[in-house]
DNA sequence: ATGAATATATTAGTATGGTAGTATGCAAAA
DNA sequence: TTTTGCATACTACCATACTAATATATTCAT
């Protein structure tokens, strides 16, 4: 088993092995449905039981892991009802946030929007999927900054655990990724020209309701899923 | 201090001691601002500081608690802004879940509805605020599990502690009591009647964007507001 | 050979002691 | 009187030891 390990400097134990163990589940490094124990981890992260126990904490209250008392802990299969919901969840609010960004949105975090799409047409060039998966998530992020919405975003990003392992499913099976850059680049047009008529058009075509490539993936990973 | 114990059976400590710290902070016997250390509420609750601070853990995440290491740990104050946050986010989504609602709901759910209504009622007449309280906040769980999204419910209940603090707050100030119940029998009464057309209303009079009340609590309780 | 009873190993849950950082009070100096 | 240095107490963080529950392996009787 591999961890990716993150930056242990500045921080608590306890937050050095929720970050690796987030980003190694996220990233698929741990797989779905994996089983892990306290003790193994502590010892791979050289730390005791203690912070890792309570790293967990946090990952199950996340939905990323499941504890079973006495028995062992296991890495969540990917739940689709609960990526639908997630999905639901961010076309309602995405709907209403965007709206908002029409009216109004701040120059600084507009120039921001900018320089992040141009790093994601570099990406997309270069193929280089993982930063352009980040950027993607900044991109969200800073739209609802830009509306004083910042913490709906963090909890979105709670429910979207599972949705961001499907995407890094999808971006290494290659599905769809020019596509989203475009719908990018049309929502941040939007908003620039503070024309709100085709938000919800392009929030469903970006968070679809049925997405078949859903079926797909079931079936080159059927051990993933709930 | 006093907590507001809970059962502790057929659950773990940490269980225990979470459900108790956390209905404590929202029913407000423990104050915003307040500051607690793990050694005492393990005396107080007869458990090791272990499961303390593992439910100290959870609360952070849910933004009831903020612990500074080597320093402290307090009560989080209620913070208006994430108030309004909270407030935008159910807004959004409790009229596109009304909608769903509207199109088509479980017949048992609905039956649970009525009776809800019913207890609301009762518990008005008797001015059992507490009771009501809690009547509420399973009536909106009803409605999101009929339209299969009680997940959602879930999380908005996280970014939601501090709303229902307020919540709290107004129950003891006696206001708005009868408005609210009145406004869940005209939202019960648009699901029974696949009626959409009023939603939009609804929702906004049920969760309005600027709350005058604000104001008077501040003015009463202004130690307790960030 | 098969099944049940028992022993062993493994797991998360809990308790406890030590550590390092922080605040506080007091005494000494300015 | 005010400020500085220091001792003390207090905190959350972490490591470790122990407990209780579960799963697995082994033994023994049939």
């Amino acid at each position: 088993m591999e961890l990716l390990s993150v930056p242990k400097r500045g921080t608590s134990a306890r937050e050095y092995v929720y970050e690796t163990l987030k980003r190694s589940i996220i990233f698929l490094s741990l797989k779905p449905g994996q089983s892990i124990t306290e003790q193994e981890i502590a010892e791979k992260l050289s730390v005791s039981r203690t912070p890792v126990r309570e790293a967990f904490i946090r990952l199950v209250q996340e939905g990323l892991l499941e504890t079973y008392p006495q028995k062992g802990t296991v890495v969540s299969l990917i739940d689709l009802e609960r990526v639908d919901e997630a999905r639901f969840m961010r076309r309602t609010l995405e709907k209403a946030i965007l709206r908002l960004a029409c009216e109004s949105f701040p120059s600084d975090l507009a120039f921001e929007l900018r320089s992040n799409l141009a790093l994601q047409e570099v990406c997309l060039e270069e193929q280089n999927f993982i930063r352009l998966f980040e950027l993607d998530e900044e991109f969200h992020r800073l739209i609802y900054r830009g509306c004083k919405k910042e913490r709906i975003w963090d909890l979105i990003a709670q429910i979207n655990a599972d949705f961001r392992r499907i995407r890094v499913l999808k971006l290494s099976l290659g599905i769809g990724v020019g596509e989203v850059v475009q719908q990018h680049r049309e929502i941040a047009g939007a908003i620039f020209d503070h024309n709100a008529t085709r938000i919800e058009e392009l929030v469903e075509v970006h968070l679809p309701q049925n997405d078949p490539g859903f079926e797909r993936l079931r079936r080159e990973y059927p051990e993933y899923f709930a």
